[in-house]
DNA sequence: ATTGGCACTCAGGTACTTGGAGTGCCAATC
DNA sequence: GATTGGCACTCCAAGTACCTGAGTGCCAAT
């Protein structure tokens, strides 16, 4: 592929990103100096044009590029943009003052939505990739009892047992260290095996119960595999609505409120080396089909935990983007090492 | 004021919300069977109109309502619609399968959401309104702590402490129990007090670490008047943006994004029997002044443990949505009462 | 108090015109 | 062979003009 083709392609996309609309050759030899006159550029453009990287809304209109454009420039022309130091500490202040596990989420999405001006989405560190901290049992009123369980994340996930018998506070204490004599370290995925034996290890009396405690902790487990994410900046949708989403952004909204479509759009939690983008057509939902997605996995050392992402238009920044969301995803990571319990 | 011409508003109201165009004084007549000459619905327009209660969008079209005449008609006028059988039904059944308060909370949110086809908010069960359950202290690795209370309401609040200093599991134990012999069952907004003088009741040695600790604890409640809320059904919003929201939706969307807004919305929590609808420019926000809120406080027994609502264009029905939100408020109510941990 | 009649208003649709940005192609040039 | 200027062509968008019809206010008659 030719140099200058590519070099009209990057121009084309710039501007349209810049303007959002159609450009056209003459505007486009003058505005970047290419060193050629506009007639070239129209002879590069039929040729990206049959190529399928840029169209014409009609004939007479300038280029706008299409989703395979946007792949191309992606791929192989955009350049990384550095982040201001400005910008690197505002990061790093602003994700400094979170308490908590949900703070530090809150944050981080908020801040994405900020930096990027797009949606932004947050998933909760991977109870698959966690390991268990510490179990906790309280006892309730009558036979019930409260199973708390606290990973090496952050997340506390709680559930309700209602044992049958009620229980003393010592019976009660005996379960929670039969517990976490067994779970404490471990990690979640093999929480189901490690509890297969445990009934046997305490007294009879207390067997009908643990039995119930289990059912409910492994069913939670389950349940839980369901992960939990944020979503901020829904706002930013309706910057250029009318340009960017043809019909409305109805379906955008509404496909955004599905978690797991959400959880979808992330994908699986890849490593925090690899950008996953997603251009438009690329993605599975017919809804965002002029929607992009860039995400990219997070975690303390190079794990992941789990991912965080922005949805925007098509027509993006995508460059600015995809630095914004590597920035945000590496400082994550980092203060969870810091700030976690673990 | 006229029984006629109260009708007249409600016709106007109701024909306005269902086809969103201005109503013209024949088709008044002619649709809901007035018995009078459209001549003479013109005199009781004209007349609503220097009320204030309806307006025209220009000179020769038909009226709309304005906020005053909403107000009025919410006072005044309308009648209570009856939630039919299978609706009951099925909000009884769609709560039912809740696992844990986000479970309640999450399913509410959706319901409402679902049943007025507006954005619907669901504030947790009040802190301050909710009593210590059980407080539990974690040893983590080194000189830290994770603090968790555990409300009669179900919610689950950590934070991390780091102590300073290392403590066996045995002293950490002391601590706990420290705590839960002077907290258990207190109301939450009691706290403060019962903490001040814990550091007195236990061994020296320990006080530095538990004054450490108390002081967390006392930043967490403080921190935590700021209530959690949920969302849902923003997407609801679309479905007549360009009618109901005079520029965009965006400064909507962007009220609804923060927190302390979405709170206000709901008001202090109101005891469950008395609904509050604000109209309109009723509406502190600005940005809210073409939409309407309608919201109501929800407990077990006569106490509010915390609130509920919907926010949708002025231009909704008033009627079906106030039950709707009613009926919720009742079974989340129910609900927590059965299914609660208290 | 209610009604029919009548003149008046004005948003929204249709039809037509025009300007200009942009294209494709071709012949001339380097 | 690549590049360029020239030129005819296309077609959207914006502007103008016009018309229609729903709706009004007012008045005189009932």
């Amino acid at each position: 592929m030719d140099d200058r083709k590519l070099d009209v392609l990057r121009a084309i996309i710039e501007d349209f990103v810049a303007t959002q609309e159609p450009v056209g050759s003459k505007s486009l030899a003058e505005r970047h100096n290419l060193g050629v006159s506009p007639a070239t550029v129209r002879n590069d453009m039929a040729s990206l044009e049959e190529e399928g990287y840029i169209t014409q809304p009609h004939t007479s209109a300038g280029r706008v590029p299409t989703d395979l454009g946007y792949r191309l420039f992606v791929d192989r022309i955009s350049a990384v943009k550095p982040l201001s130091g400005a910008e690197r500490r505002a990061i790093q202040t602003f994700l400094e003052g979170a308490v908590d596990l949900d703070d530090v989420v809150r944050r981080s999405v908020r801040l994405l939505a900020q930096l990027t001006r797009h949606v932004a989405v947050v998933q909760y560190p991977s109870l698959e990739r966690s390991a268990v901290r510490h179990v906790e049992l309280v006892a309730l009123q009558g036979s019930r009892l409260l199973l708390v369980f606290i990973t090496d994340t952050g997340r506390v996930e709680q559930r309700l047992v209602d044992v049958g018998t009620a229980h003393t506070a010592d019976e009660v204490g005996e379960l929670r260290d039969v517990f976490n004599a067994v779970l404490d370290g471990a990690m979640l995925t093999d929480v189901p095996t490690l509890l297969s034996d445990l009934p046997d290890q305490v007294r009879p009396e207390l067997r009908p119960s643990l039995v119930n405690v289990i059912a409910v902790a492994l069913e939670a487990l389950v349940d839980k595999r369901e992960e939990r994410v944020m979503l901020a900046g829904t706002a930013n949708l309706t910057r250029a609505a009318a340009l960017d989403f043809p019909g409305t952004l109805r379906p955008v909204l509404e496909a955004l409120e599905e978690q797991v479509v959400l959880l979808k759009l992330l994908g699986e939690a890849h490593d925090p080396s690899t950008m996953v983008v997603r251009i438009g057509q690329e993605n599975e939902l017919e809804q965002l089909h002029s929607t992009s997605v860039v995400s990219i996995g997070y975690g303390s050392g190079d794990t992941a935990l789990a991912s965080l992402g922005v949805l925007g238009p098509t027509r993006m920044d995508y460059p600015g983007t995809m630095t914004a969301v590597r920035a945000v995803a590496r400082y994550v990571g980092r203060t969870l090492d810091v700030n976690g319990p673990s």
